[in-house]
RNA sequence: GGAGGGGUGACAGAGCGGCCGAAUGUACCGGUCUUGAAAACCGGCGUGGGCUUGCCCACCGUGGGUUCAAAUCCCACCCCCUCCGCCA
């Protein structure tokens, strides 16, 4: 959520900078125009509260002092004051119901790194990385045989079987068999182990209240991609994201616990609703698929290196796995509504051939702090929200995917690299 | 799922219709004392909101209700503990 004193203080600079990312300046007069309005109604309702309760104090000393007609007069007089008062409050929350609907669908205000840009196709690339790169050699070609997508590699290879994904959960859910589930599991082995030094591993809940949900800002504005359970009241969750994000909800933490830093993986289910018909073969675009998560919780000053080092730890991921792969700096038209700037990782898949999104790391500033109430005590004595800052580190199907396509081999079989090893019971071919 | 007990400030723990936003203790901060520290003593010490910055309002698990007045009474729900049942 946006800081509503900010809207007020300097209502210009904010709408320009929302204007960035498409918000009319008439939604936030709209906004401005109820808060004032909620204000001004909370005053005459706690007015009158305060008359009611002063009232109440003397009926109690009347009584006290046997003067039964006098409270009974006083008591009369509080009753009716009484009502006035809950119709007074009945219009504030009223008005403070459509002050705060509107303001949990406005979004964070971008960074001014962030490029202007209308969509994904304007993000602005920042840099790319291959094997090989550092000592000359050339952005790599791929030959014939790693031009196979990985959908026919796992049949091939018997690694993947879409069609019992579909028997079971219907379209977009995929089933890993033999080397294929393992290869999956061992990503994320990989990756964990290589955060602990850091990040203290969590293995949190994958079904969220609605609360949770909202901290993040998936709620409500993004509740068609969510899957719900409404009989429990609970929402699966589309990223460790939401349930880290909330650990520490309404909670005042002591300022020398920060940078407060955590890993975890999990599923994450997604209704992919605005993208029907987009990605459905293989294993790009799945209504549940498993994710590392890196996810900290941060002074301001901190904020900065806490992004650069989740964007450093899924880089080396990356580069561990020798997967070819650039970062991109995400544009107004494309940043997450939640987000102060995203910058993306995508790796080159030959078999697809198309550059991948594997990662997201994202600054949000103190937007779903705000919304969580998260605070820190600050050295005066006060409280101020902290920042939150996240990446994916990483998201294994499409991981999956580049990898069986980068390192198919010309007889068909899949040589994965030495980093694998441990986690694969030093079984890194694999054959049919 | 059943029976019982309980959710109050950082923590412990009183209060069970009327100066209670809340006793007391611990912790914490400031001061006195001390060569220094400890102890002792004195003072301070929740969060959020509104505006005429001094005041007002809200918050005692959550949401309703009763009342002139609710932390306190009533109802529903949630969570925790103990026992029983069931289960991986």
């Amino acid at each position: 959520m946006i800081d509503i004193a900010q809207l007020r203080q300097e209502p210009d600079f904010v709408k320009a900078q929302l204007a960035r990312r498409g918000v009319s300046a008439s939604t936030m007069d709209e906004i401005i125009t109820l808060d004032g309005e909620h204000r001004q109604r909370l005053q005459e309702a706690e007015a009158l509260r305060a008359q009611v309760k002063e009232i109440s104090r003397q009926v109690g000393e009347a009584n006290k002092a046997g003067k039964k007609d006098e409270a009974e007069q006083l008591r009369l007089r509080s009753r009716e004051l009484g009502e006035q008062e809950s119709a007074a409050s009945e219009v504030a929350a009223q008005v403070n119901e459509s002050l705060r609907s509107k303001l949990l669908m406005v979004p964070n205000l971008p960074d001014p790194r962030v490029p202007e840009g209308k969509d994904e196709t304007e993000n602005v690339e920042i840099s790319q990385w291959w094997v090989g790169q550092d000592s000359g050699a050339p952005f790599p070609t791929f030959a014939e045989h790693q031009k196979k997508p990985h959908w026919e590699v796992g049949q091939e290879l018997g690694i993947l079987d879409l069609e019992a994904g579909a028997k079971l959960a219907g379209s977009m859910f995929a089933l890993y068999r033999g080397a294929g589930a393992r290869l999956i599991r061992s990503l994320g082995f990989y990756a964990l182990n290589a955060h602990l030094d850091a990040y203290e591993e969590i293995r949190p809940p994958h079904f969220a209240l609605t609360e949770t949900m909202m901290s993040t800002g998936h709620l409500p504005k993004s509740e068609d991609d969510m899957y719900a359970m409404e009989r429990d009241g609970l929402w699966a969750i589309p990223t460790a994201e939401v349930p880290l994000t909330s650990m520490h909800r309404g909670e005042i933490l002591p300022r020398e616990n920060f940078p407060i830093r955590m890993t975890a993986q999990t599923s994450c289910f997604r209704r992919e609703s605005g993208s029907a018909g987009r990605d459905t073969r293989g294993v790009l675009r799945l209504h549940e698929f498993d994710k590392v998560e890196l996810f900290a919780y941060c002074l301001p000053e901190q904020a900065e290196e806490s992004h650069a080092d989740i964007l450093h730890r899924a880089e080396s991921l990356l580069q561990g796995l020798g997967l070819t792969y650039r970062l991109l700096e995400l544009c107004t038209g494309d940043l997450g509504s939640a987000s102060a700037r995203t910058v993306d990782l995508e790796v080159f898949s030959p078999g697809v051939d198309r550059w991948l999104e594997v990662s997201s790391v994202s600054w949000f500033r103190d937007y779903q702090a705000r919304r969580a109430n998260v605070r820190y005590r600050t050295e005066d004595g006060s409280t101020a929200f902290v920042h939150t800052v996240n990446g994916s580190a990483l998201a294994w199907a499409r991981i999956w995917a580049a990898l069986v396509e980068t390192y198919r081999q010309a007889d068909g079989s899949v040589q994965l690299p030495e980093v694998l090893a441990p986690f694969m019971g030093n079984q890194l071919t694999i054959r049919s």
